[in-house]
DNA sequence: CAATAGTTTAGAATTATTATAATGTAGATT
DNA sequence: AATCTACATTATAATAATTCTAAACTATTG
């Protein structure tokens, strides 16, 4: 979804009820300049805080949920205890800090494309996502 | 750990006291051809057949934990409900089968080495893993 | 073989996520 | 605009993975 368009128009093109809940994730989502990575809790707390009234974790998860099938998120592999998801659904790579545990986005031209010469038998490639785990600089390494 | 070694020599080499329950799981884990990636449920219940009774599940959370920590095994970023983990601690790659939720190991001749661009300040890396998400054929793409 | 430091264990606690069932609401129909 | 209906939201319960705890146990040291 582009920033500061019609979230009413667009919820309603893709088949979803524009209710006062998914309007305001979308103005937390999608009303910035850059990519946004975050976790279910990070979002709870801030759309609260954009409406001044609570909104159910569930609520959140299912709306999150409806709106990565929809195409407008997309959930990043980290083996962590929690899920991310990231506003910016093209194809792309991340960076995670294991100190601070915030995700960065690779540009495209930050890696060259993969190119994978194995193949498994009645499979198709879904996706193929890098990541590259930084730390801080004078810690050793893992 | 290489395979068919004195696990009871292997675990005091590195400071850990070779228990039954240790040595049970180095010889479910390394006495094999192949890598072998698990997950914890996967390991107790191996373990408990191996020895012919039960062992703990926080027994095998923390062997584990211990066993990464020494370099005996690698956890494998999946984002998923569970934590997978990898006999073959080198740096590799991974497909995840979506369908059946395997995962399978990728020659280092599969994909080739990963150049990065973009550097943090401040940061280094720690590691470049790539994920190739497949799934089968006649499946809709994700 | 007793001391002790590390280990295992069952079960409780915690955390992320999903399910449930009652209540609320958007949008269509009158 | 009142009503209907399907979908949404909510609080709460349920589930699942993982971690914590405190007591019992055991490998090593002296």
């Amino acid at each position: 979804m582009p920033k500061n368009c019609n979230f009413i128009e667009k919820l309603r093109e893709v088949g979803l009820r524009p209710t006062k809940q998914r309007i305001k994730m979308c103005e937390v989502l999608y009303n910035r300049e850059d990519t946004f990575h975050f976790t279910i809790n990070d979002l709870v707390k801030m759309i609260s805080e954009e409406m001044n009234e609570k909104i159910s974790l569930a609520t959140v998860y299912n709306t999150v949920h409806a709106f990565e099938k929809k195409g407008y998120l997309k959930e990043i592999s980290i083996n962590s205890d929690k899920s991310y998801f990231d506003t910016n659904t093209s194809a792309h790579h991340h960076f995670f800090d294991e100190d601070t545990h915030q995700l960065i986005d690779c540009d495209k031209s930050d890696i060259d494309k993969i190119n994978i010469r194995k193949n498994i038998t009645g499979k198709k490639i879904n996706s193929v996502e890098v990541l590259v785990r930084v730390a801080s600089d004078n810690q050793t390494q893992k």
